[in-house]
DNA sequence: GTCTATAGGTTGATAGAC
DNA sequence: GTCTATCAACCTATAGAC
């Protein structure tokens, strides 16, 4: 065997630039960006400030790699459309539960937001992705007879999806607490399941 | 007449309160709150920085009063049943466009994040509101024999709204620049009744 | 690459006169 | 109720040694 052993080639890291974003996210989710200072993150990272500066430039640069990392799995994660549907709908739930706090914590910062744009413009992210996706998958459907004719699989497509987005946000926003009243994934996928059913 | 003309009670205000609210709401949608300081939005509103303080008595307070001003309109608004579709949804995406800024900006801090989950569930609003109003208004279809029987009117309500939600989010996220590929308002609604037409 | 120490600049909040 | 003036705290970012 020649050499299958992944040997890093330039970097014998030691794990700091990661521990630094992590420790970003962590505590994203946990204080939100108003309260995020270089300082805790530092800490929590186990690593000294100037370390933080070190490795991102600044605290925009910082907040960039964080939401960029996280945003990066949409590329391949982007569910495929194969499976059932109500797994697609989990998987594209278990994606917004983590994408969905990033980006909302770049609308606190107007470079951030632009910055968030204008990256998920350059990289082809957002909804549509998985209105394509899904889509696809039901225009599929059409020809091989198991979903009606007269389906307009876009539109269609965006009310499954975007049920996921509301049930995620309302999650976030209103606290999984207090048991919130909008139906559930299995519900939706069901009625869902029923509308586009071939009517004959 | 005894006394028609609406005469305040107790202050003859010079407008500072209200002055300062919108400046804030102003200035977080235009910078976000991590860039929000009560100097500018003292500046922007007029006013003296001590005034903000005397009005509302910290920040926090001032970004509460804020987005509890910004979302009573739902109580009253909150979007009555009737009128076409089309209506609902755009009034809907109207309420959204200006709701939105004020929740996820709420989001930057955790206090803050928590104040609005708690005025919310104390105030029963939320997505569900408006999944009830359309829910209600498609049983009352289905009674009237214009909307297909075996519709789950709660679960169709969801795609419905949450359809909303999406584009305006989308809107909001990457920015309105360049034309987004989900499909309009327009093209939903006219999916949606198609769908929830009876078949026979 | 990682640290300590510190400079420099904001910012939230208060005191006290009017 | 509104102002001016001011403080104390904090936070980003850099300098320089190791």
């Amino acid at each position: 065997m020649t050499d299958t052993t992944p040997r890093r080639r330039g970097r014998p890291p030691s794990g700091g630039r990661e521990a630094i974003r992590e420790a970003t996210l962590a505590l994203l989710r946990e204080r939100g960006v108003a309260r995020l200072t270089t300082r805790d993150v530092a800490e929590r990272a186990g690593v000294s400030e100037a370390s933080v500066y070190y490795h991102y430039t600044d605290k925009a640069g910082l907040l960039r790699a964080v939401f960029e990392a996280g945003l990066e799995r949409l590329q391949s994660a982007a569910v495929d459309g194969d499976g059932t549907l109500l797994t697609f709908g989990q998987e594209l739930e278990r994606f917004l539960e983590q994408a969905l706090p990033v980006m909302t914590a770049a609308q606190s910062d107007a470079d951030l937001r632009d910055a968030l744009a204008a990256h998920m413009v350059a990289n082809d992210l957002g909804p549509h992705r998985g209105v394509q996706t899904l889509g696809a998958h039901l225009a599929a459907g059409q020809r091989a007879g198991t979903v009606r004719p007269d389906l307009d699989p876009q539109a269609a497509a965006m009310l499954f999806v975007s049920s996921c987005l509301l049930r995620v946000a309302q999650r976030q926003f209103v606290g999984r607490a207090d048991a919130p009243p909008v139906p559930s994934l299995e519900r939706t996928v069901a009625q869902f399941e029923a509308l586009i059913r071939p009517v004959a």
